[in-house]
DNA sequence: TTGGTTGCAAACAATTTGCATAAAT
DNA sequence: ATTTATGCAAATTGTTTGCAACCAA
């Protein structure tokens, strides 16, 4: 309980009772299936008896995210997906049929885009790769 | 005029006005500024005197994409680019400053992708990698 | 106390859909 | 003549915002 509060006061962040529960949760879950919607948090969070608004589970998110302490993706679809940032930047192979995502890094990858973003003149702000795959035969 | 005809037919689509209209857009855009929202070529539609609903263009962008005749790209933002699909396949480097979009292919961060891919037990089906970029000082 | 925070409902933006009309085969 | 496509307006979806009540500092 107290390490939530910790994270969330050097995040800049009133501790407040939504915003503990919202961590608390993602870190019960960030185990197996990482990767939420804010409705799949929402609906989490009601299922453990939270009557939490759902446009705050969004406004948390975002500060959690301002705050760095969770990343977002914009996958193809249209909705977001949160988790817990690890500090390890890494990418992303979801499957086209069961939906299942793993996560990657490869050192190789990742110094080609530096050295292609300087080419052009650019540093790298940030980035994202997903891989769109098939289990194969 | 017979060659985006030709196009359609081949994609199993009739060549209706709007479509073969929204085609010629694409291709006469394509050269500088790709990468168009719906919306965007809404506006170049009607500016060029064409009176083509929006709904139209959602629904024929999505047949051009189904057909393979553009790529969809969902950058991090809200809404969906397009553009005609030239073959190959390339990423985008934006940047987060102008917006500006750089193409880009590199083979070895391909062939990586192909190898972590099958590693895994997968087969590549797609891919996006968008670079976040900023001009260097 | 006091200013940040919540929940709700309403507002929004991007995209999709129902349906009567219009156009292509 | 039949079938598919269009335009419009209304519906959906994912997310944001205004505001009065509320809670942490």
């Amino acid at each position: 309980m107290k390490a939530e509060n910790q994270a969330l006061q050097s995040a800049g962040l009133r501790a407040t009772l939504p915003r503990v529960r919202i961590l608390q949760m993602l870190e019960s879950i960030d185990e197996e299936r990482h990767h939420l919607t804010a409705e799949d948090l929402y609906r989490h969070l009601h299922q453990a008896g939270e009557d939490i608004g759902l446009s705050t589970v969004y406004r948390v998110l975002t500060q959690f995210e301002q705050a760095g302490l969770v990343a977002r993706h914009n996958f193809d679809n249209g909705h977001s997906v949160f988790e817990l940032s690890s500090g390890e930047e890494h990418d992303h192979m979801v499957c086209v049929d069961t939906n299942e995502i793993v996560e990657f890094r490869d050192p190789v990858i990742e110094r080609r885009q530096h050295e292609i973003a300087a080419a052009h003149g650019y540093d790298i702000v940030g980035r994202a790769l997903v891989l769109r795959v098939r289990k194969r035969p």
